[in-house]
DNA sequence: AAAGTGACGCATT
DNA sequence: TAATGCGCCACTT
């Protein structure tokens, strides 16, 4: 594990990204100046440090990973509701209240 | 060095 | 409206 350039700054921002609040894969690949949103997903899929909350992002559509890695999308949708994050569906977090729109 | 992989996103059918 | 196709680009083997 050695500073993967790429992954380690989409751990950069995940970590940044504060509780209660979500962003979405593509927003944070274009911070990076990417337009690779798989990239992204790649990225936290490999990662295990509890200090990336990637429980907080979540697609364009406010879904949350179906292929979530841990304990499957419902785990991550625990994490998400105990921060207060609310859900328009069963799936889907409201994007229009806990969206947060750019970290830096 | 080349091919394969992937937690997405958007256009088109 | 839902489903499918394809582009995107760093990382792994």
């Amino acid at each position: 594990m050695k500073g993967k350039g790429f992954f380690e700054k989409v751990y950069k921002i995940v970590r940044r990204i504060p509780s209660g609040k979500v962003m979405t894969y593509g927003q944070i690949a274009e911070i990076l100046g990417s337009k690779d949103a798989r990239k992204v997903g790649w990225a936290l899929h490999s990662n295990k440090d509890p200090k990336v909350f990637c429980h907080r992002v979540v697609n364009k559509k406010g879904k949350v990973a179906a292929n979530y890695a841990f304990e499957g999308w419902r785990e991550q949708k625990r994490r998400l509701l105990a921060e207060g994050v609310t859900f328009t569906d069963e799936t889907h977090v409201d994007l229009g209240k806990h969206l947060c729109a750019t970290i830096d």
